[in-house]
DNA sequence: TATTGTTATACTCTATAACTATA
DNA sequence: TATAGTTATAGAGTATAACAATA
């Protein structure tokens, strides 16, 4: 029995806006590191994203990242330039590609993720687990209803299902 | 008397995990919307910003929006050749530029934001007001302290002030 | 001298779609 | 036919810095 309320945009905007004003700030603080390290934040995205495992396909890099498979080869290549990736054949389809670090990549993995995380749990010294656990709460039930509505783009279809 | 924790990575990574997810969902979803406009997210960001004010200089807009000077000025000119803007003299100083929305922006921004905003409030009807200001009040926190980190890249300096 | 906005450059990301080689 | 990744193209945002006009 889940009770409803109507929300207003009074009420609600003020979180949308510190909803971007937050993932800005964090993006920001974040990326100032990242760009001192000669990385885009997408390249630093990947870098982060193959940490700690074997690599995997460009799929599902592009699923984990949210970078579509044209933009994707770009970025790939870039940081192959740099040696921090490589491309290596997936065992069971030909036609698919093994993204993974190579070992200066791992080297740089392991040198700048640990401070990263370091220095950006600082920033929750003061808030309460319980907080923390309410916010993830909202968050997750906020995202999920963003990615209905970003699937159902006509409301009419609301009616048809 | 605030108490303190110390966070580790385990628990506080959920949350930024989903911050982003939750930002980009939000993203997503809003320029499928602004895009089918023919207007970029960041065009789009310049119209609702300008949307019900007399319009404002570059400085503030950018401020605002978190658009740098230099990369302002190309996204006015689109707006500008879209007619959905337009430069006027500032009164007092004449270095400076208004901007504000055209007859045509006005009434794009009348007509799409109120949308805009009953599509989005639809995802908080099953928020509860107490879960809202929860959040807010996390997120709040947050933003504060990774503007300071921002600020404050070098360490050191804290000892210095 | 400092500030406002413009211009210029080089790079990176984006959306889109056609293409190849496999499956 | 469908899928994985590449290539190509045009447009748009980014960082950076030099510049003109004005304060």
């Amino acid at each position: 029995m889940i009770p409803y309320w109507k929300m207003t945009p009074k009420e609600f905007l003020p979180v949308l806006r510190e909803l971007a004003r937050c993932y800005q700030a964090f993006e920001s603080y974040s990326s100032s590191h990242v760009r001192s390290l000669g990385l885009t934040p997408s390249q630093f995205d990947i870098i982060a994203t193959l940490g700690n495992t074997d690599g995997m396909t460009f799929k599902q890099l592009g699923e984990k990242t949210l970078i579509t498979k044209g933009t994707l080869t770009g970025v790939i290549d870039r940081l192959t330039s740099k040696k921090l990736v490589q491309r290596i054949a997936a065992p069971h389809d030909r036609r698919s590609q093994i993204v993974q670090l190579t070992t200066e990549g791992e080297a740089l993995f392991a040198r700048i993720f640990p401070a990263h995380l370091e220095h950006i749990g600082g920033a929750f010294d003061h808030v309460t687990p319980e907080d923390l656990s309410k916010a993830l709460g909202t968050l997750c039930s906020l995202t999920r209803i963003f990615k209905q509505e970003a699937v159902e783009t006509q409301p009419a279809r609301i009616l048809n299902n």
